[in-house]
DNA sequence: GTGAATATATTAGCATGGTAGTATACAAAA
DNA sequence: TTTTGTATACTACCATGCTAATATATTCAC
């Protein structure tokens, strides 16, 4: 088993091992099914088991293990009903949300957005995609920030961890991120504009355009699926 | 400090403290801004300092406690920034999932959301607010799970808890009871004629009501809130 | 060879001791 | 009186050993 490393920067040992476990979780370094003990990432992560055990405990709630006491524990297979239950809440929010945006907009984050667009640009023409991903989330999280709504943010990433793990698969098949990019630049020129009508047929579109793919991928890798 | 018990009932102790601590907290038996050391709970409920511990760390995430390292951990206060956002997620879903609900709604929850109905007379008869308090909770978990959304309605639960303090504090005052459990009967009654239009009315009055009392609480108890 | 009984290994849950960081009390100096 | 330095106490963090539950391998009876 091989781990992305994430730097440590003076977390305590317990966020190292949270933050690292999770990014290879959501980023496939860690397949779902694969089974884990405490032990062994203590010792890959040269800490003791306590740190672990305590991560392993978050991770578990929510939902990325599944703790099976005195057995083991594994990760998480992607559960497709638990997909359409997270983007429901996404879409819904997100709506929501975006009607606020172009009500108002913070201008600081007008300029965090705009460099925000150009650089996926950049990923895009380089093919880099996993920082696209990255770029992505950015994206949403600035707009619910200027809303005041980072909190939600935060929620909907957590409920939306197996669909992110989904949308890594995607990327990682290379398919329809030109679309995503386009998308975004459009949904930020109707907030700048206040076009709240616009918008909320483009979050209707950018949120639903990953539906057709879930069988195709299911087919593609039917072991990591409940 | 004396803590409402909870039972065991089989469960780990960490699940056992955790349990205890929220609901604790959320009841108020322990007040905002009071602080606690994981020695003091471990003895008061015979447990080992680890699983306080491990509950002490959920209940952080869940923005109940505020953990200092190597000072100690204090039961937070209530943000009122905090309970807008939760409580304009909760509006924002609620609506989505009523409208759901409209539509279709399985029988044998028709069945549970009348009991529930009825038991929430008989404690606003018998003036039994802590119970009914609960029968609310439930009576919208189960509109939630009507739907295939209980996900959603635990999260709601999660981040709503600043207003569940809230809520407890009104009760103690007595405010506005009677109100809530018509409320409740008139939404169960637009579900059950699939009005979605007046559901809708309904919802965005029964979340709404608890909004001019905010400033009223604060000043009755200043020392709650942050 | 098959099935039951038993031993062994493995795991997460839990208890407990040590550590380092922080606040507090108090004394000494100004 | 005020400030500064120091000792003390207290805390959460982490390491580690033990326990109980479970799965697997082995032995034995037939």
């Amino acid at each position: 088993m091989e781990l992305l490393s994430v730097p440590k920067r003076g977390a305590s040992a317990r966020e190292y091992v949270y933050e690292t476990l999770r990014r290879n979780i959501i980023l496939l370094a860690l397949k779902p099914g694969q089974s884990l003990t405490e032990q062994e990432i203590a010792e890959k992560l040269s800490v003791s088991r306590t740190p672990v055990r305590e991560a392993f405990i978050r991770l578990a709630q929510e939902g990325l293990l599944e703790t099976y006491p005195q057995r083991g524990t594994v990760v998480s297979l992607i559960d497709l009903e638990r997909v359409d239950e997270a983007r429901f809440m996404r879409r819904t929010l997100e709506k929501a949300i975006l009607r606020l945006a172009c009500e108002s907009f913070p201008q600081e984050l007008v300029f965090e957005l705009r460099s925000n667009l150009a650089l996926q640009e950049v990923c895009l023409e380089e093919r880099n995609f996993l920082r696209l991903f990255e770029l992505d989330e950015e994206f949403h999280r600035l707009i619910y920030r200027g809303c005041k709504k980072e909190r939600i943010w935060d929620l909907i990433a957590q409920i939306n961890a197996d669909f992110r793990r989904i949308r890594v698969l995607k990327l990682s098949l290379g398919i329809g991120v030109g679309e995503v990019v386009q998308q975004h630049r459009e949904i930020a020129g109707a907030i700048f504009d206040h076009n709240a009508a616009r918008v909320e047929e483009l979050v209707e579109m950018h949120l639903r355009q990953n539906d057709p793919d879930f069988e195709r991928l299911r087919e593609e890798y039917p072991e990591y699926f409940k």
